[in-house]
RNA sequence: GGGCGCAUAGCUCAGUUGGUCAGAGCACCGGUUUUACACACCGGGGGUCGGCGGUUCGAGCCCGUCUGCGCCCACCA
């Protein structure tokens, strides 16, 4: 990189007439493809790199606003790095494992994965999908799963080359691409081996519309009505004890009743038994702190399992086990064998294969019926846990599954992951406080195995004994080499196929992994973790992983799980969240909603270097109103740069280093402000405060169009001469070459486009700008000079104004007066001054006054002038005097 | 129930360690067709900085408290 940039003889041929920003995206674009301006260079040492674990977005439909909100964040920090001078490491990659593209595929194609179908490899999917889902085998399913996720991939990049995300595309991923898939099984694999992971049999979270256990990450609750039946179990010396339930149907699983120890009520009950209603099985009355004698009839009925609730004291006092529904969320068809009698047997059949809605009706019936109830059913609506992507309440079945130890059960590993959160910056701060009141308040560890079948299959077998039996408790494991593995397919070393599901033989273990199990692995599968070492050690550990803070518990949590795990490190220094973005009623911006717009519409009506700015004006972390108006301001500053870079380059000017050719003072203060803003910009960038980085610059970049570039207007076209146009020239071409470089991270396009024009290299290749390569030319520049000349040439534009005539009107006289520093400097930017506000006599008076209402920062106590009364057509004289002007127009 | 965040002009938001901090943009009103830009430029009005109390010579800024909004988490009988 450098900042001396060789000058093209053509240079004026190369400035359009009309610039305009449109088209700009499809050319620069393929140009930054062509070129590889941003290809990773990997002979960079690890000092040099900076290092970005991109999300993949889940690759299961269309991107929406949020995402090039959140996505443009991390383009202007990765910019900013590179023209800092490091290697960016900026790979993209695509979340298409998983329950959301096996939907999208079902309902794209309407289909269904039916795996115990076999493999049709001439399967072509229906041209539109037809009412009733088709069933089809699971190797035909995952093919149309990568077919359609190929092409919805293919539209991802082209939007986010259109957005001029400055990615690496040579470095793309799919989390289910082989690599992948290697990767997380040789994860997940030596997890095993060091006892991280393991498999158990246990009640298990499960969503009976997927058919899949889920993760405590995966839960939200969600307010449900419901209602309280009050049901009375005969105790064993008589009478009846009452409890109150929104689940009576559960009643044929109740294994025990509790109450708190503390409850007097129901304390002279401890020890003794009750029986269940109808069912007639003998239960005991139990004491546990956690029941709660606020709630219902201050004692509760056990079930094996109605929530989770139900399993802690079930796993704490050691009750049984007596489940009754289904992996299908129904009523099981066969009557328990704990139902004895003749009225428990004929009323579970009542039951059996219903619905728990079906199976409540029915049961409330019988109970009230055979007199075991008592009142109306009470209406409440409580919280309810759900699978985040189901619509269903969860069940709890017994299931055998498989874990990975995540410090929900292990204190000390629990505090390391802690510890491991206050190794990571998080931007902004407080996010981390989400981080570790989630880690602290685990209650269990990872559960992995989904019941699924487009994901990374478990790689592990099973033997199967002489009878066919499958031996859990020693899996098969295949060789790194073998990766990626599919258990349901391949055989194990020392198998062949014809052994799969024979006495003797094995089985492969059906499930796959939770898509969070393997995209917690993105540092280690971009970074080539065992697959290119070299890399890896200059990626790894990474610097930012950008992200969004709803999924702080599983996204970035499982990340550092593994992380930790495996490396014993964090895989980042720094964790950026961003915020969401929410439509005018200030709710989440969500597709379901039908309030998202699509972002090439956005594009296609404002412009990425727009809609970007518009998301660069958010900070790190907040939520932001979607505002239109924002892309708007965003698209008149592209087109500004374009304007202003057009009319300091039609000089022919030269950035130079050289001090003796900007000798204006005026000229110096502008670069000494620049300096200035460089390194407030600079600053506020290396802290990831991208928004105040690009508000500095604009707020002066306003300044220069607007006050410097007319101030110096006349003097650049030469009307003092060629040595004073030069100073001017070359101090304008100067700072616009700086100010392309400030704004090169927001706009990418319109800083690309200008500086094609006097070059044929990239400006995001160029060096981010420095206030020393500023401070030779500034010289002895007072940046407070470019301010103070606005203050007064602002107030002649004022009384031009409120006389209502043009700014080119000629003024005769004009007085500048206040502090004598302040009057020293104006003056030296008083041909200037003059020129611009048409001024024929312009005075200055050093004389500590405040008149006018400027504040007292503002060192230009007041502008002077007396219009004269026919020339502005109008006295003038209540505005003196308003003012305390003495304003003299001489003609 | 626990935790975090937010509350500043009509709107969207800045205000770094308490002292020129009452700001920006948009919107609104008025003006200017000026050869980089009318997809522009110039100017203007507009806020008791959520309420109350406290610390201080001095408080959007610190402390307490209350109100409202949002988010995260929690064992849902």
């Amino acid at each position: 990189m450098s900042t001396t940039h060789q000058h093209s003889p053509t240079v004026n041929a190369r400035i359009p007439d009309k610039p305009s920003v449109d088209g700009l995206e499809q050319r620069w674009s393929q140009v930054w493809e062509q070129q590889g301006t941003y290809r990773f260079d990997r002979s960079a040492s690890r000092d040099q790199v900076y290092a970005i674990d991109t999300p993949p977005p889940t690759a299961s439909g269309s991107l929406h606003v949020g995402h090039v909100f959140s996505y443009t964040h991390t383009d202007c920090v990765a910019r900013f790095q590179r023209m800092r001078g490091l290697e960016v490491f900026y790979p993209m990659g695509w979340d298409d494992n998983g329950l959301p593209t096996e939907r999208r595929v079902q309902n794209y194609y309407g289909v269904r994965c039916d795996p115990s179908l076999p493999y049709d490899p001439a399967y072509a999917p229906p041209t539109t999908p037809g009412k009733d889902q088709v069933p089809i085998s699971r190797r035909n399913f995952v093919e149309l799963c990568l077919r359609l996720t190929v092409e919805d991939e293919k539209t991802f990049e082209l939007m986010w080359r259109r957005m001029g995300l400055s990615v690496d595309w040579s470095q793309m991923y799919q989390t289910i691409d082989p690599g992948s898939q290697a990767t997380s099984q040789r994860a997940f694999l030596r997890n095993l081996a060091r006892g991280e992971a393991y498999q158990a049999e246990a009640p298990t979270l499960w969503d009976v519309t997927f058919r899949t256990a889920v993760a405590q990450a995966e839960l939200e609750d969600r307010e449900r009505p419901s209602t309280y039946h009050r049901i009375g179990f005969p105790a064993s010396h008589g009478g009846r004890i009452f409890i109150e339930t929104t689940r009576p149907e559960l009643l044929p699983a109740c294994v025990a009743l509790v109450a708190h120890p503390d409850d007097e009520r129901y304390q002279p009950l401890f020890g003794t038994t009750v029986r269940t209603p109808l069912f007639d099985v003998e239960v005991p009355v139990v004491a546990h702190p956690l029941a709660d004698p606020e709630k219902g009839s201050g004692i509760a009925m056990i079930c094996t399992f109605g929530d989770t609730t139900d399993v802690t004291w079930w796993r704490e006092l050691s009750l049984p086990t007596r489940p009754v529904i289904g992996w299908d969320g129904r009523f099981l068809p066969e009557v328990p064998d704990w139902l004895r009698s003749d009225v428990a047997r004929q009323t579970y059949e009542s039951m059996a294969g219903a619905t728990p809605f079906t199976a409540k009706e029915r049961l409330v019936a019988a109970l009230d019926s055979a007199g075991f109830t008592e009142g109306d059913p009470r209406p409440i609506s409580h919280a309810v846990k759900f699978y985040e992507k189901g619509d269903k309440p969860l069940e709890i079945v017994t299931t055998r599954q498989w874990y990975i130890r995540n410090g929900g059960r292990d204190a000390g590993l629990r505090a390391a992951l802690v510890a491991r959160g206050d190794e990571i910056t998080w931007h902004p701060a407080y996010m981390k406080a989400r981080f570790t009141s989630w880690v602290e308040g685990l209650n269990g560890d990872w559960l992995i195995s989904r019941q699924r079948f487009f994901g990374v299959p478990v790689p592990v077998w099973y033997p199967l004994d002489t009878h066919g039996a499958p031996d859990y408790d020693h899996p098969i494991v295949p060789d790194d080499g073998e990766l990626p593995v599919d258990p349901s397919s391949d055989a194990p070393a020392g198998y062949d196929q014809t052994q799969r599901g024979a006495p003797g033989g094995f089985i492969g273990d059906p499930d796959v992994m939770d898509t969070w199990a393997t995209s917690s692995l993105t540092p280690q599968i971009v970074g080539g973790w065992e697959r290119d070492p070299e890399l890896f050690a200059k990626v790894f550990p990474f610097d930012l992983r950008p992200q969004g803070h709803e999924i702080i518990r599983t996204w970035l949590f499982s990340t550092v799980v593994r992380a930790h795990l495996e490396q014993g490190s964090v895989p980042w220094r720094h964790a950026a969240l961003s915020g969401w973005i929410l439509d005018p009623d200030r709710k989440k911006m969500a597709k379901s909603k039908g309030n998202a717009l699509t972002p090439i519409d956005l594009l296609d009506e404002h412009g990425a270097d727009a809609v970007r700015y518009w998301a660069a004006s958010a900070r790190p972390g907040t939520d932001t109103a979607f505002d239109p108006g924002q892309m708007k301001v965003g698209r008149r500053l592209a087109i500004k740069v374009l304007n202003a870079s057009k009319f300091v380059l039609s000089h022919d000017a030269t950035a130079t280093p050289d001090p003796t050719v900007v000798t204006a003072p005026l000229d110096r203060a502008l670069l000494a402000a620049l300096a200035r803003v460089v390194d407030e910009a600079t600053a506020a960038f290396a802290a990831y405060n991208y928004t105040r980085a690009l508000e500095v610059t604009e707020t002066f970049f306003w300044t220069f169009c607007d006050d410097h570039l007319e101030l110096v207007k006349e003097r650049a076209y030469g009307s003092h001469g060629p040595d004073s146009a030069a100073s001017a020239g070359a101090a304008l071409a100067q700072a616009l070459d700086v100010l392309l470089r400030l704004f090169a991270p927001f706009l990418p396009f319109a800083t690309e486009e200008v500086w094609s024009w006097t070059h044929d290299d990239s400006v995001h290749r160029q060096a981010w700008p420095t206030a020393a390569e500023l401070a030779t030319v500034a010289a002895d520049g007072d940046p407070t000079l470019l301010s103070e000349v606005s203050v007064a040439l602002s107030a002649v534009r004022r009384a031009k104004t409120e006389a209502k005539v043009s700014m080119r009107s000629e003024v005769s006289h004009v007085l500048v007066h206040g502090p004598a520093e302040a009057i020293a400097r104006i003056s030296l930017a008083g041909t200037d001054l003059a020129d611009t506000g048409r001024i024929a006599t312009l005075d200055f008076r050093a004389d500590g006054s405040e008149l006018g209402s400027s504040g007292p920062h503002l060192p230009v106590h007041g502008v002077v002038m007396r219009p004269g009364p026919d020339l502005f057509g109008r006295e003038g004289k209540e505005r003196c005097e308003e003012s305390e002007q003495d304003i003299e127009r001489l003609r």
